[in-house]
DNA sequence: AGCACGCCGACT
DNA sequence: GTCGGCGTGCTC
């Protein structure tokens, strides 16, 4: 039984963002329960705030003498907020992390600054009537009044910001002239939402049998055992109708819900389908959105005002006080996984979520994750097939290309000569192509051919990349240096960049098709926010015809003109030395095809490869994900990876490298002492050993059960507090991760 | 955020 | 001396 428990007392302010610990009496040790509201006495007057029990714990963080004893506990308690906090101390638990680190990221908002920007002053008296105020003020030298009363008669309304930060006014000041009447403070909330309405509401759409048969499955399952459902719908098959047809009947129920999509597919064209149907009470989260506007979506989904949340995976913690589903598309898409502590899973997360609303989750993708069709196939998930495209249109045909027997007849191009007949009939034919290339830059790293030497990065030991400014530069730091024209290492000239890039190829496309209209689309030309939308705009509204992109054109936009989609080297992503390679290459192999022949002429694909024989290929090429999944379980079993094993990946970083290492063996004679039954592997060098100075070194824990892996995390961080060593060591956890450390 | 405390100029 | 404005720092 817990003896204190830690309290955050209202986020609205950053001073009072952290825990205080109190006491817990006796009669309240046995119902408290971690999420509570509670009264506590606070300051030195004593009074009696709120605040919410974010962790119950035995050790005092604090001096025991001084800590006070929760009142009582605070039943009129807005349950959606203890909910949060009860999902922060889950994600806490799940994840590893501080609960400051994940009540941040439930409670992302800052709800007094957000109120704050809306907040003005306003002088509530006559001008001559505040002349003679401030007369008087001046001869008694407040000064501080003065100021303001005389901003005030220039500017009747003035921000509260403004007179705060700019006119350097106090709080005290200005509640005592709110006191006196002499100002107003008005707090007027005016809801901006950031989409403009447009449309009327479009009649309901007829789902076809397999769509049917979809939502009645998934409703009937939402009625009783509520497990996750996950749809596996080819693309083209219409899972978006049947998202729409689930949030219209959790609607109907009064609960509404929750929609997650990649950020990168939140396009006008999805969001303008979901406003179509559903009007004004769909409210749409980017990381467009100021912190205010944010604030207004979430306080209008707690009042009940909206029926449904779409955005990325942040949009997970949007306060609905009930909720009906929570549908992920996409669910495959590593943005689901956050990449700072805790980095939780949404997927994970959204059915915790859903457990504790009695809400149902529906994930949807082209190509499940190998994790999710694991846990269908476990019967934990309920499957649901869409096999097939609406209308009858049929998939693209694929064909494969070795790219060694290219070489072999001497062509050195990066377009082998099928692909370069298919596109010459497609310009003549006046349709457009795709072109995909999984990297970025002018070229990837410089090296000498003369030696060998590469040049690296001084801070973090990755290889630099060339970019079209003529400069080198480092991916992970931003570090920036000259081009070199002669090899540091041997003095040689014959140093350069090796292996195209998008920017080559487009050079290469263009000489070879002169007449050809040319966009490239990738990491470079989409650097402001916009350019992204319009190169999308321009290719769609026949600006050119042919787009070359890295991974980012292959994700949500339909372009039903292109009927030819190249994948210039699938080996790129195969290459990356992850565990899950295969599995998020055939991803990108099945969505570059599924891009084409989505209008009414028919499409092609071909894939180039140095490795046509591998199965992530060719089961990509045959459009055959089962057999895929067959044979990337297989190997994930036998080499027990996620997701028949679970693992747990640990980073010790410092700046100094001799911590680092201590920190990794220290944690690995801690696991090897105290937890013998786990599969440990290293510790060892970070795949990059170095990033901006600080020295990175990784453990893998490895076991069947998720669970083993949260005590060997529980262990270590016990062992962390208490070894004053870790002082200049951080340490992270993360769990069946999405990418290496 | 809100409250106490302490500094400092103004005024009986 | 005392009164009151106004900035500072702390709250388990």
């Amino acid at each position: 039984m817990a003896r204190y428990a830690n309290i955050i007392i209202d986020i609205s302010h950053e001073k009072l963002d952290k825990t205080f610990q109190y006491r817990i009496p006796e009669q309240l040790q046995a119902v408290l329960e971690e999420g509570m509201r509670v009264r506590v006495p606070f300051g030195n007057g004593g009074r009696m705030l709120s605040g919410y029990v974010v962790e119950l714990t035995d050790t005092a963080e604090y001096d025991p003498a001084k800590l006070k004893m929760i009142q009582s506990i605070d039943k009129n308690s807005l349950a959606i907020e203890s909910k949060l906090i009860a999902l922060a101390a889950w994600m806490r638990k799940n994840y590893g992390a501080t609960m400051n680190q994940a009540l941040k990221t439930v409670l992302p908002v800052k709800q007094k600054t957000a109120e704050k920007m809306h907040r003005r002053i306003c002088l509530a008296m006559e001008q001559n009537q505040a002349q003679n105020l401030l007369c008087e003020y001046q001869r008694k030298h407040y000064t501080a009044k003065a100021r303001l009363l005389e901003a005030l008669m220039e500017n009747p309304v003035i921000d509260y910001e403004v007179v705060t930060k700019k006119l350097h006014i106090t709080p005290t000041v200005i509640r005592g002239l709110q006191e006196q009447s002499v100002l107003e403070i008005e707090t007027q909330r005016s809801y901006r939402n950031p989409i403009k309405r447009v449309q009327k509401k479009e009649a309901d759409v007829r789902l076809n049998e397999m769509q049917q048969n979809v939502v009645e499955a998934i409703i009937e399952n939402a009625r009783t055992t509520k497990k996750p459902c996950l749809i596996h719908g080819v693309t083209g098959s219409g899972k978006t109708e049947v998202y729409m047809e689930l949030i219209a009947e959790g609607i109907r129920r009064g609960r509404p819900s929750i929609v997650l999509i990649p950020e990168i597919a939140l396009t006008y064209q999805t969001v303008m389908r979901f406003y179509g149907r559903f009007g004004d009470r769909v409210s749409i989260m980017n990381s467009r959105l100021s912190p205010g506007e944010r604030f207004d979506q979430f306080e209008r989904a707690k009042r009940g005002e909206i029926d449904v949340m779409i955005g990325p995976r942040s949009a997970l913690f949007t306060p609905f006080p009930k909720l009906g589903y929570i549908i992920i598309d996409e669910e495959h898409e590593s943005s689901y996984k956050s990449e700072t502590m805790p980095r939780y899973h949404a997927r994970e997360t959204a059915i915790e979520w859903a457990r504790m609303h009695g809400a149902t989750v529906v994930l949807g993708s082209a190509t499940p994750s190998v994790d999710s069709y694991y846990k269908a196939q476990q019967g934990e998930y309920l499957l649901l097939q869409m096999p097939r495209r609406v209308m009858q249109k049929s998939l693209p045909e694929c064909h494969i290309v070795d790219l060694r027997q290219e070489l072999a007849a001497g062509n050195y191009s990066i377009l082998s000569r099928r692909l370069q007949e298919l596109m010459t009939e497609r310009l003549e034919k006046q349709e457009q192509i795709m072109l995909f290339l999984n990297r970025r830059g002018v070229a990837g790293f410089v090296s000498c051919r003369s030696c060998g030497y590469v040049i690296k990065c001084p801070h973090c030991d990755v290889s630099m990349s060339a970019h079209n400014n003529g400069r080198l530069m480092c991916h992970y730091c931003g570090y920036e240096q000259e081009y070199v024209s002669l090899c540091p290492n041997c003095g040689s000239k014959y140093i350069g960049g090796f292996r195209a890039g998008t920017q080559k190829i487009e050079q290469m496309v263009r000489q070879s098709f002169p007449r050809a209209r040319v966009l490239r689309m990738d990491a470079d030309t989409t650097k402001n926010k916009d350019s992204y939308e319009e190169i999308l705009s321009a290719f769609a509204n026949e600006q050119a015809d042919i787009l070359i992109g890295t991974q980012m054109i292959v994700k949500g936009h339909d372009f039903p003109k292109v009927t030819l989609v190249g994948v210039l080297a699938a080996d790129l992503s195969l290459g990356v030395p992850d565990y899950r390679a295969a599995e998020r290459t055939f991803q990108l192999l099945t969505q570059a095809a599924g891009r084409a022949g989505r209008g009414e002429r028919p499409g092609e694909v071909i894939i180039q490869t140095y490795q046509p024989e591998h199965y992530s290929v060719t089961t990509a090429g045959a459009q055959d994900y089962e057999g895929f999944y067959e044979k990337e379980s297989g190997f994930r079993g036998l080499m027990h990876y996620p997701p028949v094993w679970n693992m747990l990946q640990i980073l010790s970083t410092s700046k100094k490298e001799e911590e680092a290492v201590y920190g990794a063996a220290a944690m690995a004679e801690c696991i090897r002492e105290k937890h013998g039954e786990v599969m440990l592997v290293g510790p060892t060098e970070a795949a990059v050993p170095r990033i901006s100075d600080m020295y990175r070194q990784v453990l893998y824990v490895r076991h069947p059960d998720y669970a083993a892996l949260v005590s060997v995390k529980d262990e270590l961080e016990q062992m962390i507090e208490k070894d004053v060593r870790f002082k200049n060591i951080s340490v992270q956890f993360d769990f069946n991760p999405m990418n290496g450390f």
